[in-house]
RNA sequence: GCUAGAGUAGCGCAGUCGGUAGCGCAACUGAUUCGUAAUCAGUAGGUCGAGGGUUCAAGUCCCUUCUCUAGCUCCA
């Protein structure tokens, strides 16, 4: 048997001895929902009576290993549907399932012994027996909306590990602490990069090290830019309502906006407005609103002018601060924050320009992505049932993403989510990975029709009409904050060599050769070498003990031999070993042409 | 927003049955001047996330609230 098949029947039929071991501790009245295979075991939807906590954990899995040890048959039964709807009368998630299915939809259901019956698909184990060596462990216990709809039930999710043996979950379970090691909210502020405050949630306080960083990626995605003919603009972080109903956004995105109200004194709030079921009251002509996003600023710079076809495509990008209110509870470290700047971009281009303009910016996140060693996976968003706009110009929109994907990724080398683009365009999603091997969507590109038309951008074409020009957003990195907490958790805080807050740290080993280790700081800054050096009196050990914890990725230790020879003695990072009798001349050099070149390894050896 | 968990010194943690808050690292002072990840000695550091309640007495029990974590939903 295929491993993924051995998986899938072990890891289900662990799901149903779950929801009768659910039943079994906390009544007939519980209600069972659904309970699917997942990357690490499973998970089973219920209503309990009481909420489950983690002091629950162990009867739970007590009383499933009680059930397996009945060692209860496994029996399989055709039924129809009005049987179905009888036997599950008193479960609403079963029936309303049963109601979904079409009316020809041949039904199966499973008993576990013969007190305990699921409405599935199968297959199962013909016996609890097949069971007794399946390694599972209760993993967490959330809520969960029926069917993903926050409007529906709250359900009580409990999660499982499972696997085939005691051995593959201890192997898992070491995965996970290994992987929390890498957590970016741990690394972050143990390493002086950024920190938070409970004053400002969600927002990022960076600190003198990771601003250093953050400057370096502002640098590189600058330096491809201008390469690639971007345009740099700047625009105001607070805009007048006035702004965000133009752009749609007080409309459809207020809930996630930071209001700034007006202050004006004698101004009465006459500008009351319903905004879904809720009256904004508070509001007077003045009130203002931060910006969750760049595009409408960059609209009105385009819209300052008369635009000719021939000056197209524009691209304004921008690395403003943006400010996105989230709910409580939906923040992450620096992978979901409400204040971030994007490398946000918006090109201006005529219909016939998109596809060669979307091949450059797709060349461009290869390039970045490879300097990094992180892989991306595509998603493909498409019209979805309340789109604006034209459907001619959808069409041809998405047949011109969809042969650039093709071309790019094969056919099925990324995945297609109908009815998941933007009311305003369709668009790709670029996915990369965290230590956790959650998804996070960096970087994007999107089509947008309805921006220049709300804003009634033009461009005049060469036949002397005026035209409306198509506006595709792309980010990369997508946030600079979320790009950060994702790379912290890829290189474990070992980030290459060019990006390195500081890239060599200096360890005079006793007072008199602190006029050497000056003479070196100077040589390799002049150089653009960004270095630190401990000239305190404290022993080198201490020294390089606090630039390990730093990670620096070279520390170069310096006492009356170096400082004679006019050498360096270098401490790679992530070796014992060290590097003797280097010039200095050709450590520079080195290191010159290591952020020359954006290496992403450290060296063995310098010749 | 929902479910569960967590919050004690800068960091990592201990604190039993409710009885005057402790350890290690870091910091500071002094000694040590050292060849590749913890030299020695001393000193200082806390409104126990915040607010309220019970009690003679609360880090500990109860209520409210904030922040964080995992997951759901939503998103860059």
């Amino acid at each position: 048997m295929e491993r993924e098949e051995f998986l899938s029947l072990y890891r289900h039929s662990i799901a149903h001895v779950l929801a009768k071991a659910v039943i079994e501790l906390y009544g007939k009245e519980v209600q069972y929902a659904i309970g699917p295979q997942i990357e690490d075991g499973c998970y089973y939807d219920f209503v309990i009576p009481k909420a489950v906590t983690t002091d629950d954990f162990k009867a739970i899995e007590d009383k499933m290993r009680e059930i397996l040890r009945r060692k209860e048959d496994w029996t399989c039964k055709e039924i129809s549907r009005a049987d179905a709807l009888e036997l599950f009368k008193d479960q609403k998630f079963k029936t309303e399932l049963i109601r979904d299915l079409p009316e020809d939809e041949k039904l199966t259901i499973y008993y576990t012994g013969d007190d305990y019956v699921d409405l599935c698909r199968g297959p199962h184990v013909t016996n609890s027996q097949d069971l007794l060596n399946v390694a599972f462990q209760v993993k967490s216990v959330s809520s969960a909306y029926w069917r993903g709809d926050e409007k529906r039930d709250s359900l009580q999710r409990i999660y499982l590990y499972v696997f085939p043996s005691k051995d593959e979950l201890k192997a898992h379970l070491k995965w996970i602490q290994e992987a929390l090691e890498r957590d970016h909210k741990k690394i972050g502020p143990a390493q002086d990069l950024f920190m938070f405050q409970e004053t400002a949630p969600g927002m990022a306080y960076w600190l003198p090290r990771g601003w250093k960083m953050y400057q370096e990626l502002l640098r590189y995605s600058r330096e491809i830019q201008d390469r690639h003919n971007y345009e740099e603009i700047s625009a105001p972080l607070i805009n007048n309502k006035k702004l965000w109903l133009i752009s749609g956004h007080w409309a459809h995105y207020v809930n996630n906006m930071f209001l700034v109200p007006g202050v004006t004194e004698g101004t009465e709030a006459t500008d009351s407005m319903m905004v879904g079921e809720k009256n904004y009251s508070i509001e007077t002509p003045d009130t203002m609103a931060a910006k969750p996003m760049n595009c409408p600023n960059a609209m009105m710079a385009y819209k300052r002018t008369v635009h000719s076809y021939k000056e197209l495509p524009i691209r304004y990008s921008e690395f403003d601060v943006i400010h996105r209110k989230e709910k409580s509870g939906q923040m992450n470290g620096l992978f979901r924050v409400q204040e971030f700047r994007q490398d946000d971009d918006h090109t201006f281009v005529t219909e016939e320009q998109i596809k060669d303009e979307i091949l450059d910016i797709i060349s461009i996140a290869d390039e970045i992505y490879k300097t990094f060693g992180v892989t991306y996976r595509a998603e493909f968003s498409t019209r979805p049932d309340d789109f604006m706009g034209d459907i001619e110009v959808w069409n041809k929109a998405e047949a011109a993403l969809k042969e650039i994907l093709d071309q790019k990724y094969g056919e099925g080398g990324y995945e297609i989510n109908e009815g998941d683009g933007a009311f305003y365009g369709p668009k790709i999603d670029l996915q990369i990975k965290d230590a956790l091997g959650r998804e996070w969507q960096c970087g994007t590109v999107q089509l947008d029709f309805q921006l220049p038309h709300n804003f009634e951008l033009t461009y005049q074409d060469k036949d002397g009409s005026m035209k409306e020009p198509v506006v595709i957003h792309r980010a990369i990195f997508g946030s600079l904050e979320r790009f950060i907490g994702i790379l912290t958790e890829h290189f474990k805080g070992a980030y290459p060599f060019w990006m390195c807050p500081y890239q060599v740290a200096l360890v005079p080993i006793r007072e008199e050769h602190n006029e050497y280790a000056h003479k070196v700081a100077d040589k390799l800054q002049a150089a653009g070498i960004r270095v630190e050096a401990d000239c305190t009196d404290a022993n080198m050990k201490e020294k390089i003990k606090k630039f390990k914890m730093y990670k620096d990725p070279f520390i170069v230790v310096m006492g009356d031999k170096e400082a004679a020879e006019n050498t360096v003695s270098i401490n790679v990072r992530g070796s014992n070993k060290q590097i003797q009798n280097v010039p200095l001349d050709r450590f520079v050099e080195e290191c010159v042409k290591m952020n020359k070149e954006r290496t992403l390894d450290l060296p063995e050896a310098i010749d």
